[in-house]
DNA sequence: ACCTGAACACCGTTCAAGT
DNA sequence: ACCTGAACACCGTTCAAGT
């Protein structure tokens, strides 16, 4: 209904060149207030500006296009992820609690986290959070180019595991879903195997083991 | 040039109503070219359409939409990926070398893989070498849910490494990219580690360590 | 059965014109 | 300095109309 451009909005008209009090900060949160509450895809500049009560063009007075807004929304949540503390007795353990905590905080705004992953910046969203990896690294007494190799073995770990945790199935055409395409292959797999293959599995504890295995690869006992 | 809409082109005039002896392969095919030539962003409808001589409506009668086509073009990659033997002497050797596989196809076809990662559908892309490494775990003696699982963490593992290695680093703001972002963080870590996470890492490399740790840790020796 | 032009409802982005 | 409506060049998709 508030698509009739017969009458414009008198409100809007009236505010014409006249400030609105907006600024960059309020472009942003509100921006990553609507991700969390649409999904990535209810991110457009004409919704974000409706949702402000300002016309569309507005938004590029403050920034300069999509992208830009994308990777301040991203930025944003990646400095509120940077409040915690890590616990554990052993370095090895304080090394995969820093590692976990990057697996649940992205989890739990999956909405920001796909944002992220889809416009290829997930490294910008865990940035502080793979900050303190790296220090609890240097504490179990990896430096240089070790703790470094490290802390990318075990953001990628992470990455592929949320990658599969977070991506749309229903996406794709009935018969090319998982447990479709493992029915139906031909493959020498024995029934148990192809069974456990069909199942949903339980990312969230695959991706603690994995991770296990790789911390403890890399981080000396 | 070809933008003159003032004159109709008079063979897409003839050709209105009457049989082209297009097929949905052609479709898929041309598809599958044109993401390989020009990036998983020129895949839309009509430079399909333009491509192949048609107008965009017709491949609406072959093909229900975006969608599927994109799940029939990275099918129709992943059928192309099957055809490679795995060697090796050991049954742990021939479980990393069908892993690797996975890994090196996928980077050799990046912009397939990119599309398919896109759309949410790198299970359907990997599906027949995962097949492959299935059939290899099973050799080395795990069956079932053992077998399910070793199988979906190597996957995790190398899906994760795809996405930092074809990731666009252009796209962000040169402030937020990964150097930039570790010259300016203020957390404490020793200059020797902040240096060697300044530059770029070898991914090859590091996804052929993460995934021997990660093959070890779940096939038996 | 198969193909077309025209149209609809969206995008991101630009720009002259307002205050 | 800041904001607007209108417009441009794109999308995916639908549909009546052609053969």
């Amino acid at each position: 209904m508030a698509k009739t451009a017969a009458l414009p909005a008198p409100d809007a008209a009236d505010r014409a060149g006249r400030r609105t009090g907006l600024e960059r900060e309020d472009i942003v949160a509100a921006a990553l207030v609507l991700v969390e509450r649409a999904g990535p895809a209810a991110l457009t500049m004409r919704r974000l500006a409706t949702e402000l009560g300002v016309g569309t063009p507005t938004i590029y007075w403050h920034i300069a296009n999509r992208d830009e807004l994308v990777s301040e929304v991203v930025r944003l949540q990646s400095t509120r992820l940077a409040e915690t503390k890590v616990t554990g007795k052993t370095a090895r353990e304080r090394v995969y609690r820093a590692a976990r905590h990057i697996w649940t905080s992205s989890i739990e705004h999956r909405s920001i986290t796909s944002l992220a992953h889809q416009a290829g910046m997930s490294s910008l969203l865990t940035h502080h959070l793979e900050a303190a990896l790296v220090m609890e690294l240097e504490a179990a007494g990896l430096v240089g180019s070790d703790a470094a190799e490290a802390s990318r073995a075990i953001l990628t770990t992470i990455v592929g595991a949320l990658v599969i945790a977070l991506r749309d199935v229903s996406a794709s055409p009935p018969d090319y879903r998982p447990d479709a395409l493992w029915a139906a292959t031909n493959a020498a797999i024995t029934p148990a195997t192809r069974n456990a293959l069909r199942t949903a599995s339980d990312l969230d504890a695959l991706s603690a083991v994995t991770l296990h295995a790789i911390v403890d690869h890399f981080v000396p006992a």
